[in-house]
DNA sequence: TATTAACCTATAAAAACGATAGGGTAATTA
DNA sequence: TAATTACCCTATCGTTTTTATAGGTTAATA
């Protein structure tokens, strides 16, 4: 399942791309229109801050806005920072590859010939962008 | 991710499948092969029992044999019973769908329409059966 | 200089996860 | 029929993850 935070940073990046004209939006605005509690939203905006999904302007008038063209940014790129890897075993997960410990042979594991196939469509899907997004 | 109970089951029944001619597999067999803690490996064949997927013969010589033909159990099934939805948002669910609290209207939500794509993709392939996963 | 709003660290409550403990019950075999 | 095997059942426990909350600091603007 996908965790609240990772719902809720979608949701604020799909509200980023949709009202923003020019001028940032505050977490608060946020907050209280995607009904996210404020100072978790705080949390997760940070997140997508360092990983250059947003940018900030501090002080008044500030606020957040995009770093990249909505088209550059995907859903995947988003679960990732947020939650980790989509695949559902380690072993064949693209970004966060770990063997696992109890495995013999990765090469005729039949569970991770399945689960990798498994990942290859959902990434497949939810590699599309805020702007592909727009337009299910 | 798949927890370790879901990837347990799943490598019990494949041993089940696999190693079966007749006569019943006992859990502690399970347990050493597969490497698989007894005690928690007797509460997740007792969920699987209780899902029919797997029976019981009690006693000495007793164990575990499938409940049903390999063709008819799915790793779909198995992930379902236990660790609940497959879809990674509740309310794209088949068998377990749950409302989002927040969500104002289901059938204009971009996140519902994308995750509803990929829960049909992750079913697609995970409906496959433990006669199938053999063929990979 | 008052206000707005981002930034940062720490903590806490609750749930989920992974496992263990300790006994009870049924069937077989010696 | 006694011993053994192996399933059955309930409870508990420690850790990690999740979902927040608290309380303050810093920067920009009006």
């Amino acid at each position: 399942m996908l965790s609240k935070r990772a719902k809720y940073a979608i949701k604020t990046i799909l509200f980023l791309n949709e009202y923003q004209d020019n001028k940032p939006i505050s977490a608060k605005t946020i907050s209280s229109e995607e009904r996210i509690p404020y100072k978790f939203l705080e949390n997760i905006l940070r997140d997508l801050k360092s990983n250059q999904i947003v940018k900030s302007i501090r002080g008044a008038e500030g606020g957040y806005v995009l770093a990249k063209k909505p088209s550059e940014i995907s859903v995947a790129q988003i679960m990732r920072i947020i939650d980790g890897p989509i695949a559902l075993i380690p072993c064949v997960s693209e970004k966060f590859y770990e063997p696992c410990l109890e495995c013999e042979d990765e090469e005729t594991c039949r569970i991770r010939k399945l689960f990798a196939m498994v990942r290859t469509e959902m990434v497949h899907i939810l590699d599309k962008s805020i702007t592909d997004l727009a337009g299910l």
